[in-house]
DNA sequence: GCATTTTAGTTAGCCGCCTAACTATTAGGA
DNA sequence: TCCTAATAGTTAGGCGGCTAACTAAAATGC
């Protein structure tokens, strides 16, 4: 959510009031629509704000996390990873992987080989700084989620994920099928 | 959202055995965090592919919206805005406003004047054809959040917002003392 | 066995976000 | 009054996304 946010959210008469002149706004769905970006946006702003005081970024925060052993996404995966792996596995684009471990590479977290059996690939692995560095981040990192959701309980939380679950499924459907929108 | 997100979530039981390693580590509180991430990454591209296959950019969207009248964000507000009041409702820097209002400006969407009484300022406000964009894209806007938020009821909407609010309540008590993580 | 296609990584260039520094103007206080 | 704050907008430079184009290497296929 690198974008620009309503500061003061409109209120819910007043999405009432604009559903008059356009007959597609559906208010209840703006309302949750907003809240949800909002939501997401203050979260990510914290982890951020937590990872950019000790000098790093989100992006580099992720990859560095994907070269940690162990796997907190399971899999006890392999410690080396190729760039492209790394941009899989992210969600991003190779280039943008090159940049990121450019910068990683030169902080001294990271360290770049070629791979052995594939001249085109490269390999890339945490440097002992890296591991150091990742372990020192994470408890914080952990507090800071742990402290977001405390006002949750677990039945809430379940509760939370579900809808979100829903809404997944209709972000697909809104992809698939972009014109229906408003008529079932 | 602008961020590197994990293609695959971890599982759940990928979470509690990681928990065993992280003392910090809130299994149910990252289950939420990382879906939450998720879908708000997923409901904010929806959006943007649509204003960029349209030929706009998320943060030029709300600078226009914000000059649209009537405001959906009720107020009936002043249709000529500086650039510090937007950047103040879009929680943005002035420089970023600067920068989007270059490209609005040369795109002819947008008119830059003086201000009368103080020689400090500027006043922005849309073109005749910036009106007639903003209008051509609010309608499917509108159509693709009713078309995302269709599988929850407005009970479910109800409850989902309510649970929102009580994240952003968390994200300020954990910005506000940041050690108290995982006790108490 | 050699030409074609595919794949890996990088590079170049655009965009939108940021901070910091700068100019011009206004407001405020001794 | 005049010096100092504070404020509005811009500029410069960095970063991290993107796409498109490029190089090198491997895989494929005739």
């Amino acid at each position: 959510m690198p974008l620009l946010m309503l500061k003061d959210l409109p209120r819910y008469e007043c999405l009432l009031e604009a559903a008059r002149l356009f007959p597609d706004l559906d208010p209840s769905a703006c309302e949750v629509y907003l809240q949800l970006l909002r939501t997401g946006d203050e979260v990510f702003e914290v982890e951020s704000r937590y990872l950019n005081a000790l000098g790093i970024s989100q992006g580099r925060f992720t990859v560095l996390m994907q070269l940690t052993e162990p796997q907190v996404g399971c899999g006890q995966g392999p410690v080396a990873l190729s760039p492209a792996d790394i941009a899989d596995r992210a969600g991003v684009t190779r280039a943008t992987v090159t940049g990121l471990i450019d910068t990683l590479e030169r902080d001294g977290f990271v360290l770049r080989k070629p791979a052995e059996h594939d001249r085109r690939m490269m390999t890339v692995s945490l440097t002992k700084a890296g591991e150091a560095f990742v372990a020192s981040l994470l408890p914080g990192y952990f507090q800071r989620v742990a402290a977001i959701m405390r006002g949750l309980s677990l039945e809430e939380r379940r509760t939370l994920v579900n809808l979100l679950l829903k809404i997944q499924e209709g972000t697909a459907a809104a992809e698939s099928r972009p014109e229906t929108g408003a008529t079932t």
